[in-house]
DNA sequence: TTTCATTTGTCCGTATGTATT
DNA sequence: AAATACATACGGACAAATGAA
């Protein structure tokens, strides 16, 4: 389910959520890399600021962790 | 002491006056990069763009000078 | 050892929409 | 109406660290 430009929900909220929905769901396992910014950035057609946006989310969930110059795992 | 919200004075002002005593204090020193952007913005509450107001004010008084594309210190 | 690509961190500039005062 | 402020979103640029070649 790609993001929706025209739904009133912010674009990073629903970015997040199908990250969320990924991590949940086992798909992307614990210490499993997440993709890259610039990845999910081309992939879901939104900007960097969008993705990290969403990425911050995850990590004030604790779903995630990130480490400066390597990348967000799932925790 | 944080911005009140409830302060007829603009916040990019109080925010100003608070980053100027960190200055004349010397709890940041000469030289020194301001904290980040994100993160005055995340510790006083407040929007990027009334951080940025208040930085533009401590440019204009000479107290800091601002690198393009590489951040802002104080004189 | 040096070089190179990758990745996150940070900054700059801009724009739109909404709410409050 | 105007000023202040916030939230969202886009694009571009450079820095610093890592890890691989």
């Amino acid at each position: 389910m790609p993001v929706d430009h025209r739904s009133p929900t912010p674009l990073y909220v629903q970015l997040a959520a199908i990250l969320r929905e990924q991590i949940t769901s086992g798909e992307l396992a614990s210490d499993a890399p997440l993709p890259s910014e610039s990845y999910l950035q081309q992939e879901n057609g939104v900007s960097r600021v969008t993705v990290r946006k969403a990425v911050e989310v995850l990590r004030n969930e604790g779903l995630v962790y990130t480490l400066p110059q390597r990348g967000t795992y799932v925790r």
